[in-house]
This record gives C-alpha cells, structure tokens and sequence, in this order.
RNA sequence: GGGCGCUUAGCUCAGUUGGUUAGAGCAUCUCCCUUACAAGGAGAGGGUCGGGGGUUCGAGUCCCUCAGCGCCCACCA
C-alpha cells in the first residue's frame, strides 16, 4: 500500500453511519474471529461464555455483560491469543416449555399420539381466554425446536451487532443431539462412579409445575399469613400451639419444644390429641425449637416446611401427607384418621386447594373451640420456586440426585479447596460461593417431571408384582447416547415388554437444565466425542457471568469439573453487575424492555452503547445511562476527526504496527516534545495491558481515554502548526518531502500515537477502530497486534514535567483569552512564566510550539518557586 | 443471626503497595463559527472524601468503631 493511497482512503466527511452493517459483514466474510484449532493449550485463551436462555428476549443486562467479555477477548486476540470463544443458546427446560406454551397456546400431554404436520392454534399473543390445546410429547418439542430456531437467529443478530467477536463456527445449544449426548453421557459416568443416585424421600414441589425443585432454584418472598393459636389437647389439659398452616394439622406427627424449655418439659415423651382428628401424638425435644416463636412449642407435619424433613427423620415419625402434588388435599385420609368425627372432618378437606383449607379448618377450628383467640396477621418469608407462582410443597418422591457436598463433609471441603484454586474478579465474589457451598443442607436434585429437557438415561426393570426396580437401573450403551427411555427400548428387552412384569420401563423424567449447563466446557470443546478440542482449551481461561448465578451455573460447573477431570473447570471467573435503573433501583424486567438494545444502537450506534458498558467497573452494579453512551459517541465521533486530521498530514511511512525489533522505534521523531509525548503513550499502554492481564477493561478504557483527550486537546493543538510546515497557497499541509526535520518529527509522532490510540480502543469500540485503522492500514484492527510499550521510548521525569508545563502554559493563555471574553485567535503580545530550572528548560524545549499554539509574541521565563504565567493580550486596535 | 460490598462535587463514578493544592464525565454558568471536529471547542463555579477515634512526618487510601444503603446465605412453628 502506497501512502497516497492511504491518504486517499480518508473519507471527506467522516461518519460512523453505517459501520456496523459494513464491518459485520466484513468480519463475517474474512473470518476475523475464527478459532484456529490446530493452536496449543499454551496458546490459546479460551472462554465459557453464558449461554441466554432462549425464552424471550435480550436487554440491556446482556449488552452489559458480555461487552465486558468481549473487550477481553479482543485483548487476548490482539496479544496473539487464539481465542476460543464460542455462542451459545440455552434453549432446554422450563422457560422454553413456558414460552411455547403461551406463544402457540398449547400445553404437553405425553398421553396423546404424535400428529404429523400439526398447525398450533397461534403464532404469537393467543387471547386471554383461550385454552390451552393439549398436544403430544414428540409435538410439543417440534415446537420448542421451532420456536427456539427463531428466537436464536433474533439473537445472533444482536449480538452481531454488539460487535461480539464469537466465533459462530462453535455455537451450540443445550438441547441439542450433542448436548443431550454429552449430558447423558456426563450422568452416567457420576452414576457409574456412584456420584449420581436415586432416592424416594421429601422434596421440595412446586406444584403448578407439577415438577420437583432444587434448593438452588429457591427464593424467598414476603407473604402474608397469620399465627394461629390451637389447643392440642394433653394428659393434664391443653397445649397451645402457634401455626401459619393451621391446614396442616391433619399431617401432624408430633410436636416439638426446645429441650431447656422448662414450660414443656414435662410433657417430653408424653402424647397428646390433636383438634378435631384426634390423632395421637408425641411431644419431642429439639435444639431446633425456638422457645421464642410463638407459643415454644410447634407442630411436626409432614411436611411443612424442611425443618419438620429433619424432624421427622430425626425422631423417624410417619409419613401423613395431606398435600397431593396438584397442591390439594388429597381424598383419601391416612391411617391415622379414624374416628367417624375425624373422618367427616377429613372429608369437608379433601379435594380442597391449601388456600381453600386453610379457610375451612379455621372455621372447623373455632365452632370445635380449639381456636384460641383470633388468628394475628403476619408477614413472613415463603419458599418458593424462583420461577413459580405459588409457595412450595414438600411431597415424598423418588428423584435423581448427583452428590455435591450438601451431605458429605469431605467433598464439601473438596469443593471449597476448588473455589480456593480459581481467581475471582472481583476477589470478594469468593465468599458467594464458599457461603454456598458451606449452607449445602442437601445433595443437588436433578430430576424434573417436565418435558422439554434432557431426559434420565435410564430404564427399570419391572418385577413380577409390577414394581420398578430402582435400585439396579438400566444403562444405554455409550454408543447409543443420547436415547429417550420413553420411546427407547434397552438392549435384551422388545418394545412390548415395555411396562410390564418382568419387563422394563423408562424413567419419565428429565434433567435440571443446570444438570446440562453445568456442562457448557465440556459440550463447547466436544468432550463427549474424544475430540482433541477438549485438551486445546481445557481448564478455560475464564469464565464470564453474573454474580447471581454462582450458587447455580458457577458451582454446578464446578462439581461436574471436579467429578469428571478432577479439576476447576477454568482458571478465572469474572463477575458482572447488575444494570440498575437510573434511579438506583434493579431495573425491572418491564423497565428493561422499554428500552431495547436495539433502539439503542440506532439511536447511539453500537460502539456507544459498548463504551457505557465498558466504562462500568468489573462486578460492580451499574446505572443504566444513555449520558454515558452520549460521551461514548461523542468519543468515536472524536477518533475520526482526529485520525482524519492527522492523515491529512503525508508522512514518510504509515507507522506500521509491527515493526521489527531492528527499526529504530522512534524513527523520525527527534523533538523532546514529541518523545516525551510518546513516552507518556508508552506509558499508558503499560496500565492499559496491565488492566487487560487483570480482566480490567474498564480502567483499560479510562487511561486510554483519558491520555486520548490530553493528546487532542493539547498535545495535538501544540504541534499542529509545525506538522502543516510551509501550508501551500490552497492551505494545504506541505509535502513530506519538502518538510524540515522538526516538522517530520511532529507527522511521525502523530502517526505512531494514531496507531497505538486506535489498537488500544479497538476492544470496545470495535466498529469506529477498524473503520479508522481501515483508511490507512491493510487488515483488520483486531487482527493487528496490540501495542507494546517497547514500541515507545520508556517515560522520563524530565519528559512529564515538559507535557504538564506545556500544557500549563497552553491552558493559562486559554483561559486569559476564555475570560477575556475573546477568540482563541487572539494574539497575545506577551507570556512570562515564573518557574524553577527545570520547568524553564521545558517552555524552552516548547517554546516554539507554543508560541504558534497561542499566537504569541514573546515567550520568556524567569525563575521562581512556584509556578505562575503571566499572559499579556495583545492591544485591539 | 452469619457473610460480603458500598458511602468521594447536584448526578454517575475514578482515585492501584499511604505522598504536593482530591480528579473525570454529565448537569449548571460564561465565552468562542477556530482552516480535524458547532452533533464542536475553550473556560468557570461546585467537595471539611458518611460520623467518631487511632496509627503515621503525612490518611480519601491502613486499623478500630458507629450509622445508612444494597446484596448473598440462614431462619421460616
């Protein structure tokens, strides 16, 4: 490339419009970001990216976070990295089950037979009262496979135009074959090392799902409810007792008070009669017992809430659920139930939602006198299912589990030490997960009676008398991963033997969605298949997410790691934010949605919006603010113009970024100012790589910007009358070959910050970088290398007292023009400057770079402690 | 109840082993069409760094303590 063809390249009127379609179409063609997968470990810095949920849409959380990620990924590439750094969709389990329910208005019955060529009733906002048309299993996912199909391209273009530099060539979903394969195959391997069992006992149930959930996916919220005081009636009188599930009585088996409790003490080991059932029970001791809730002595049902699951097995009570896992009392009463009085009692509950109950036995309560008082309002916390509607249940059921320390102490340290290996950034987001792992209080659930997931590999071979056996499961080959058991046959059997005696059946379930994303290393690197991907880019390097799911995605990945490798799964983890409104609030989902990501890039252009993102520190909460993404345009805007204007000089070369070790680095330039200019760009790439190897893009971004307005607004203002050299009749700049050696050092000097500035912002801006690097650079700016600060000469003391008094002087002569309320042209007739030796050698090293800056007459210094400048404005005649 | 984080200008935030007079952007105000940029530029005002105590020659920075805000976990009768 000749450089008046580089010159040519500038455009007469810079813009940003338009850059985004230009160059994602140019990375896409020219494969800028493909992974080379013949690279080695020690080479390559590969990334677990988050895989969205694939259930509605992408906001402004995503735009945040996976900027950040990408910035650093760019920085790996520039450094020379082969960046492993795939996509992909999270389009398994219940959010998409929910999503293709209300968007066809269907609902899955695994009971009916498939339907070729099914037509949903709707594509899109069914109406409010419309009933949901039951379609089959095989149907139901036809459409999951549909919708998602379309919900991903929506994604991709997004995150094309957010100017992620993904390698789309590695995408991969979570309900694909290949992850389905390597998700079953990863069941097998803990069931095989005895990592995984199953087991029949409480569970928490949510039972709008009609599906078990685990204790990560649980949360808290405040609900109303009321203490009610009720008389259990014992040997020597009654006993109050306080509840807020006063429908609960029935499944009571026992109670309990604290054993220092000096006012139940007596009746420890004595039975007492509960109201209106009559059923005969024990009253035990428990340090769990707090003699300061309620009455201090509480009823033990089956199940209430997970410290009646202790009790219960604690003291080995029995089971007397009342609550079915369509959240009704179930018809039939227990065992316990006998007395005709107790059994019409039972019956005015039967059928009846706990809501419902709880009415009807309040009132039961108060006509048999066993309601003591009125019931007191209260507000509590409520379990629930993070997705759900309604509190939790806990029913007995027979459910897949996989160990994860919540029951075993050795493993539990096992995987704190684990969590003690990585790097956290921010460093404090350790304590999430060790305060995690440290409040396990049971092992990780992964069975879900849902649809759209991928099921349990297994089969169960009946027995004579019809039952499962559960405790010798059938395994598939590995060969014949992934396998549906509900349509699968295993080898030995035939299809007709299929749920009956002495044949075989398949288990209904599927896994936890995190029972596959915890698998996100091993499916993006195809661990499954053998394929040597694996061993290029695993442990990864870093593992990008937010800090809300470290206690699901981050901890799960981790027990699979340690499991199957016997290792951390990545070296670092990096946690995002939140965005917030800008009135400090979360933002909400609806807020969120007002504004999308979309509007956004038109209204600011993408760079923009990355700049906000950028700008936020790693891991700390971050206001949604449209002035930061104003700044951020304001910033490429400026980039253009400047490199514009500096093209605009002819230079001898075009500073080519990597140069050999054998050029002399600072070829051309020979004024102190300009040296000491680069000496301080040299400097800021030392913070900016430094921030960069810490994953700080953000403070990356703020030196580099910082040094950039200083290098506009002074340093480029001060040189710029030397750069132009003897200006030609049509104001044109002078030739390269007819320039002094001075001037040349200016053009040389401008040339190699340009090029240094434009590789240190193209991490987050990447549309407005590589349209600059493009007019006077062959390639990709991301494929160029990342400046070093052996391409500058190393800072001095005597180099930034010369730019700091420079800029002084320059900003002194501003300001007497600013409040002289004249042109920045003004002439100035005289400037002295009062300093000490060494600042008075730099306005002399400055001395004619200033006075062409400030258009003055005479510069002169004289010495003093402290630094003063003395502007005289030249009379206006 | 346990753990963690935050508190610096009106707002949003920097401030990296303690080191001149605490910075930036936005907002406000003033001025300037200036030949890279008026969708610009040059300037100004604005802070007892949450309170108190301590260490130190020196504290926004380290220690103790109190307060407010936020998050995570536990509790849930």
């Amino acid at each position: 490339m000749s450089k008046s063809s580089a010159a040519r390249r500038v455009p007469e009127k810079p813009s940003l419009a338009g850059v985004e379609a230009k160059f994602s179409e140019r990375w896409k063609t020219e494969g800028v970001y493909i992974f080379d997968r013949s690279a080695t470990r020690d080479r390559v810095f590969a990334i677990d990216t988050p895989p969205p949920t694939v259930s509605g849409s992408l906001h402004m959380g995503h735009v945040f976070s996976y900027t950040h990620t990408d910035t650093i990924a760019r920085y790996q590439r520039m450094r020379g990295k082969d960046v492993f750094y795939p996509m992909g969709w999270d389009d398994n389990g219940l959010p998409t089950e929910r999503r293709v329910q209300n968007y066809f208005g269907v609902t899955c019955d695994p009971s009916l037979a498939y339907v070729a060529n099914f037509e949903p009733p709707f594509r899109g906002n069914p109406p409010k009262d419309h009933r949901a048309v039951p379609v089959s299993r095989p149907n139901f996912i036809e459409l999951c496979d549909q919708l998602t199909a379309e919900d991903e391209q929506v994604f991709e273009d997004l995150f094309r135009r957010l100017g992620l530099s993904v390698d789309w060539s590695l995408l991969y979903t979570t309900i694909s074959e290949h992850a389905r394969r390597t998700s079953q195959r990863a069941f097998l391997d803990n069931l095989a090392r005895g990592e995984a069992y199953t087991q029949e006992a409480p569970t928490l149930w949510d039972v709008d799902f009609g599906t078990a959930v685990a204790q990560a996916e649980l949360e808290d919220r405040e609900r109303p409810g009321a203490y009610h005081a009720v008389s259990f009636h014992g040997p020597n009188g009654e006993v109050i007792i306080e509840t807020t599930r006063p429908e609960l009585i029935p499944a009571c088996v026992g109670l309990v008070a604290h054993p220092d409790d000096s006012r139940y003490a007596p009746l420890f080991g004595k039975k007492v009669r509960s109201p209106l059932f009559d059923v005969e029970v024990g009253v035990y001791p428990h340090a769990l017992a707090q003699p300061d809730k309620g009455t201090g002595i509480a009823m033990i049902c089956t199940f209430g809430d997970l410290t009646d699951v202790i009790w219960w097995r604690e003291f080995d009570l029995p089971t007397r659920a009342i609550v079915g896992r369509d959240g009704r009392i179930v018809a039939e009463a227990h065992g316990a139930i006998v007395g005709e009085a107790a059994r019409s009692n039972y019956a005015i509950l039967a059928g009846k939602s706990v809501k419902q109950a709880q009415a009807a036995i309040v009132e039961m309560l108060r006509s048999s006198g066993d309601l003591k008082g009125e019931p007191r309002a209260i507000t509590h916390p409520v379990k629930f299912y993070e997705k759900g509607d309604r509190p939790l249940e806990i029913v007995t059921s027979r459910q897949w589990y996989i160990r994860n320390g919540g029951r075993d102490e050795s493993l539990r340290n096992a995987l704190l030490a684990r969590g003690e290996e990585m790097t956290w950034h921010p460093d404090h987001m350790r304590h999430r997960y060790s305060n995690w792992v440290e409040g396990l209080n049971g092992d990780w659930l992964i069975s879900r009676q849902r649809y759209f997931g991928v099921p349990i590999p297994v089969w169960y071979r009946v027995a004579a008398d019809g039952q499962p056996d559960y405790d010798s499961p059938i395994v598939p080959g590995k060969a014949k991963l992934p396998i549906d058991p509900s349509t699968d046959v295993p080898d030995g059997f035939t299809a007709q033997q299929r749920g009956v005696a002495g044949g075989f059946v398949g288990d209904p379930d599927v896994m936890d969605t995190w029972a596959t994303s915890s698998l996100t290393p091993q499916i993006a690197s195809h661990w499954v298949d053998g394929d040597d991907l694996f061993k290029r880019v695993f442990p990864m390097d870093m593992r990008p997410q937010g800090h809300d799911i470290i206690r699901t995605w981050l901890f799960s990945t981790m027990v699979r790691s340690h499991f199957a490798h016997g290792g951390i799964p990545w070296k670092r983890a990096a946690l995002s934010g939140w965005i917030l409104d800008p009135d400090r609030k979360k933002m909400s989902k609806s807020k969120g949605n007002v504004v999308t990501p979309i509007d956004l890039f038109d209204k600011y252009g993408s760079d923009a919006v990355r700049y906000w993102a950028a700008s936020a520190r790693p891991g700390v909460d971050t206001a949604f603010s449209e002035d930061q993404m104003k700044v951020g345009g304001k910033l490429a805007t400026k980039l253009l113009n400047v490199t514009k204007f500096v093209l605009n000089f002819e230079c001898i070369e075009k500073s080519a970024p990597s140069s050999g070790p054998t050029n002399d680095q600072n070829s051309g330039v020979t004024e102190l100012i300009d040296l000491a200019m680069l000496a301080r760009l040299n400097a800021v790439v030392a913070d900016a790589t430094t921030a960069f190897e810490d994953l700080d893009y953000a403070r990356a971004l703020e030196r580099t910007e910082s040094f950039f307005w200083w290098f506009c607004d002074d340093y480029v203002e001060l040189v710029k009358t030397r750069a132009y050299g003897r200006v030609s009749a049509d104001g044109a700049p002078a030739r390269a070959a007819d320039c002094s050696p001075d001037e040349l050092s200016a053009r040389h000097a401008l040339y190699r910050a340009l090029s240094a500035l434009q590789r240190l912002f193209a991490p987050h801006m990447p549309f407005c970088t590589d349209e600059v690097w493009s007019w006077w650079q062959d390639g990709s700016v991301h494929r160029a290398e990342w400046p070093t600060s052996t391409e500058q000469r190393g800072a001095s003391k005597d180099s930034e007292i010369l730019l700091d008094t420079a800029s002084t002087v320059l900003s002194e002569i501003r300001r007497t023009k600013t409040e002289a309320k004249v042109s920045q042209r003004a002439k100035v007739s005289e400037v002295v400057v009062t300093c000490d030796a060494s600042q008075a050698e730099a306005v002399a090293n400055a001395h004619s770079d200033l006075v062409k800056a400030g258009s003055v007459a005479e510069l002169s210094t004289i010495s003093g402690s402290t630094l003063a400048v003395a502007v005289t404005l030249a009379q206006v005649s």
